[in-house]
DNA sequence: TCAAAAGTGTTCCTGTTACACCCATGA
DNA sequence: TCATGGGTGTAACAGGAACACTTTTGA
């Protein structure tokens, strides 16, 4: 509802990246160069453009600062504390955005110190109010794996139940048993099987299965 | 994460104010008078202030707009389609807003022609994107009620466990039974029994309860 | 005494949990 | 043959759903 008003606010978006890897849920972060921020670090994040929406910006900024594309998105909350930003009133649209640990291959801009996958558990000191937004992040996946298939987009295209237990227990910091994980996933029909194998530990070799969708769908799940 | 950018966007912010009254789920809207949307029912809102929330400036608006005060928000979600508002780009942080429907004196400026509550079910043509941003209020409000006790903040102080019930059955839109609803809500102690009685029926007087808390916990309810 | 809403228990069923052993493979 | 992770069934339990009648009041 626009009306006249004396507004210097920038708009901004800014995108948590989660994976799982090395047992760990991974959030990736860039560490920055430019003062007041200079050594921090940071999610990726930047303005958005005069006819681009926040997610087209979020999937912009991703591929440019970090490498990252096809990650799937979802908007998490908008931060907008006045002082948030010591450089000027900038209102953040916030995105949550999985994407499978083998898919990304990161490289970054020379405007940024670093790119790196930092675990959740223990995060460097970050910039602005990103370590909010990264908590918020955080409870926001855990909530959501419950209900929702979303983890098909932590995971490649086949993998084994095994994988995908270890994607839930590493997010939602617990262990599940075994039996119960597999009959609950199987009869809701979240994954099928593709008859392939996989290969190469030494031990039994796991059936390889697919998500039934590959976008997001509701049931309770745990 | 500021940098040199032409913008020219402004922020704004839309509060959905739900009550339920005549057996119904209301949204509360304004009629517009200035084109380009004289006529059309809006919900309210309006651009921020240089230093102020997109919370507080809804609290603000929804004061001067409606006279509502004392509203229950949460943050809904950023609505940023750059055609949403025909008269230049506005992105809108979008509230919802629950409100006891007794606490409501309804008050506007001269600036609207007309403020009203609507049902849900039929509203009439609706400004900007409003139509979306209603529809992903209402269904945010029957997820939140399934796992939350947020119906508190849409009842008085102290109510009979049938005004609640019926809270709960006009939003969900499905009838409940009697008996295991009220199990479930006196076993998960989120109301209790204020000792009081309610008055003035043609009938047997009922026990007036309370919550237990007036402010949002977590259980799954239903 | 009638109408209207309040209040109350039990049974069945479904879904969740807990739990331990054999299987297939590579080294 | 051993180590490693893959794969499987059942019993006990808890929570959810279905269901009908008696009580209290004001008119």
């Amino acid at each position: 509802m626009p009306q006249p008003a004396a507004q210097n606010i920038k708009v901004a978006t800014d995108a948590v990246i989660f994976t799982v890897r090395n047992g760990g849920l991974m959030a990736l972060l860039i560490q920055m160069k430019k003062e007041p921020y200079a050594g921090k670090w940071a999610v990726p994040g930047g303005i958005i453009e005069q006819d681009e929406t926040s997610e087209r910006a979020a999937r912009r900024i991703l591929k440019t600062q970090t490498g990252v594309t096809d990650a799937h998105l979802e908007q998490l909350a908008t931060f907008d504390d006045p002082k948030r930003d010591r450089l000027g009133r900038v209102v953040s649209v916030a995105y949550v955005a999985l994407v499978a640990s083998e898919k990304v291959v990161l490289k970054t801009t020379e405007k940024y110190a670093d790119v790196r996958w930092w675990g959740t558990g223990k995060l460097p000191p970050l910039a602005y109010d990103h370590k909010v937004i990264v908590a918020v992040a955080v409870s926001r996946l855990r909530a959501k794996l419950e209900y929702t298939n979303v983890a098909w987009s932590l995971l490649p295209k086949t993998f084994t139940l095994s994988q995908l237990q270890d994607t839930y227990e590493v997010i939602l910091g617990r262990a599940l048993d075994k039996r119960n994980f597999r009959r609950k996933i199987l009869d809701l029909r979240i994954v099928e099987a593709t008859g392939e194998k996989s290969q190469g530990g030494a031990h039994r070799p796991a059936e390889l299965f697919q998500f039934a969708e590959r976008k997001t769908a509701y049931a309770n799940i745990l």
